[in-house]
DNA sequence: GTCGCTGCAAACGCTTTGCATCCTT
DNA sequence: AAGGATGCAAAGCGTTTGCAGCGAC
């Protein structure tokens, strides 16, 4: 996500202030973000941004690898920021907190049974755990 | 899914036409359905059947689980008669076809790898796999 | 100077809500 | 008879599109 600058002009596509605020947004981020929450948090540094520019910034991000869409039960379309590798997402249910970690050979086992059981011929998995983040778990305690 | 109407008035809803056209079309499927599918194809059982409808009796079968949710590319919202057990959706991309697969140790092995590296309680899990199942396969040979 | 990018406003489509009526119980 | 269920119409939201002006290259 450092990098973007180099991959946006690298693509053929032009740095501007605009999404200079988004991708700001997004690095900072602790979590999966609604489009009307970069808006907001956007502003604070590009005032003049508007909704449509975040909705085809952020659809240029992931068409590029710079952000993941994030589905959850409010919403489908929420982005943060990706890292290299394949990764999948862990969500904070009190907090919202969001955190990636790396794709295992869990994964593989499951999708070789999967495939002798079915004869599909897996592509791709859609795989995200919910639960709660060790600051939340020790909030609860007494 | 066969045993609807016995989940139902369990619960203390009313077994009704449209509830009946709307179970009959999802025992039915092949795969996941939008509400404007279901919609349709319910019209053919029960003529006045209403978009509204088949909106809360969607809702309803989900939280009585008597059907999955499923999240495909272009939407959120679909869904598909669910069988008993922790059970996970395959699709086929090439024709859309769905179907499911229980829950296997391999997540769990991940689960416990994933709890011990981040410190989170889990709690729950999402996982999809997508790819082209034997017929699609078959089809695109020479 | 060119052409991609931006922001506003309007259009659009999906989902939800209000309400009078119907029908299961 | 009572109250949940239904369908229509309208409201409500989030998302996309059209267009004229601006700004990166």
């Amino acid at each position: 996500m450092q990098n973007w600058e180099q991959v946006l002009s690298g693509s053929g596509h032009r740095v501007t202030g605009s999404r200079r605020a988004v991708a700001e947004v997004l690095a900072d981020a602790e979590g999966p973000l609604s489009h009307q929450t970069v808006l907001e948090r956007g502003r604070a540094l590009h005032p003049e941004l508007g909704l449509v520019t975040v909705y085809r910034t952020l659809d240029l991000f992931a068409e590029l690898g710079l952000t993941r869409k994030v589905h959850r039960e409010d919403g489908c379309s929420n982005c943060m920021p990706s890292s290299a590798g394949h990764h999948h997402a862990l969500l904070c249910t009190k907090c919202g907190a969001a955190v990636e970690f790396p794709c295992t050979d869990d994964i593989a086992e499951l999708v070789a049974k999967v495939e002798s059981t079915t004869d599909f011929e897996v592509h791709s998995h859609l795989l995200q755990l919910s639960g709660v983040c060790s600051e939340c778990k020790a909030k609860v305690g007494p």
